[in-house]
DNA sequence: AACTTTATTAACAATACATTAAGCTATGAA
DNA sequence: TTCATAGCTTAATGTATTGTTAATAAAGTT
């Protein structure tokens, strides 16, 4: 995938439905995702960072709505969009009510489909900010704002962090003491896991330790062949 | 209207049928203006700040789509609803292309209306500003009283603001210590976000400070990417 | 030892922002 | 009507920030 892709997610447990559907997407230059249930959806939602979410209402193990209900407790920003052979007003409130951009009725049109898609993801306020209201945390004797995108030591405001050194210092911080996989972060954050994403993410990673350093009692090791994983002492 | 209601725009010919959606639009607590074509339609967008326009599409003198066109241009942001009786997909495409965030056709489920409506306003965006009346504000020593558009520093009338200088202010202050996006002055000053409308707020934010440096310690800092923060110091 | 993974610094291009000044436009006084 | 002016936009120019890649060195693995 190219950096400039949007990236969908799709959970539709028609094999055959999902993969034209997936086609469709590919072929119109949109990064997809395919899971063929509401378990393995939730899955894979967790680990990448989609622009947008395809949700099949009627599926087996977990339907539509309640995978659509979690993944918004999750992101609250992200465009739900459901697919359904139900016409119901009721079933099409309910998706609405969950938070859905839209309700789509099958059949549809594949062409409006599209269009929805880039009307919704080419909106101009449209931000792929998938942080949750919690950007206070404590690292050391570090204060560190990931909204405001600082770190201040003891009152002093020191770093102003840009927005990749952001990303990364907040994920390390989620995990603290444990590990963040290097996929893991690559997905989230550069968005796909490949050889000059990883170099990238070293550099930041050297640039996190420099500002962290201030405090002995703060470090950020490294798994071989892992990840990292950030350590506050005591 | 009180602060919190939304301000919905309502482009309609057919007098009945506008009026009825007006009141149903008006029963769910939305604050509605109602124009009769897309002159007048044009006009009353002019004048105030909207949150929703629904444009009906067949009009004489001016239709839909080049009154979507315009009001396009001029605010990219804002959420765009087509009415339509025809049900061509290129009439739906068309919409789509212009910017819409959806197309009903008529006859539509007045229900389904409001959840759309209800969906595309109560989208997570950091474009909810806090609605205030109050005008007067401490700043650091100044007193800022934005209705008589003055600053003063210690007692001394010092500066008589524009009404631009002044509505910057204004958000700022709105925001103190946190996070003005640039976006949000823009679409709510500006009520445009392009390369142009964002030097200009660039001009503004100079003047500001020069007006501001008297107290060293209030400060307008940059967030690189994302907007401005007023900080006052203590 | 040979290979893979990580560390660090630096060079670079692309944006974003800062500031001052010049140009335009609507308004109202003379 | 003409003129001055306030208010705002655009231009011109300079500076800062950001993210990627390269270059080189150091660890870790087998």
């Amino acid at each position: 995938m190219n950096a400039e892709q949007k990236k969908i997610l799709i959970v539709e447990d028609d094999f055959n439905f999902g993969n034209i559907l997936k086609d469709y997407l590919i072929l119109n230059d949109y990064f997809v995702v395919l899971a063929k249930n509401g378990i393995e959806g939730m899955e894979k939602f967790q680990k990448e960072n989609f622009d947008l979410c395809i949700l099949d209402v009627m599926m087996p193990f977990k339907d539509g709505f309640t995978l659509g209900k979690e993944i918004r407790e999750k992101n609250e920003t992200i465009p739900l969009f459901f697919l359904s052979a139900k016409t119901l007003k009721e079933d099409v409130l309910r998706g609405f009510k969950i938070g859905a951009d839209d309700y789509l009725t099958k059949p549809f049109d594949s062409e409006v489909l599209l269009a929805k898609i880039k009307a919704i993801l080419n909106r101009k306020n449209f931000f792929n900010v998938p942080e949750s209201d919690v950007y206070e945390f404590e690292i050391g004797k570090f204060k560190f704002n990931s909204k405001l995108r600082f770190l201040t030591y003891g009152g002093e405001e020191s770093v102003k962090l840009s927005p990749k050194e952001n990303q990364l210092l907040r994920l390390l911080v989620l995990h603290v003491n444990d590990l963040l996989p290097r996929e893991l972060a690559l997905n989230k954050i550069w968005r796909d896991d490949n050889y000059f994403t990883s170099r990238s993410m070293d550099v930041y990673i050297a640039k996190l330790r420099k500002y962290l350093k201030t405090d002995a009692k703060v470090e950020i090791l490294n798994i071989h062949g892992e990840g990292f994983r950030l350590v506050v002492g005591q």
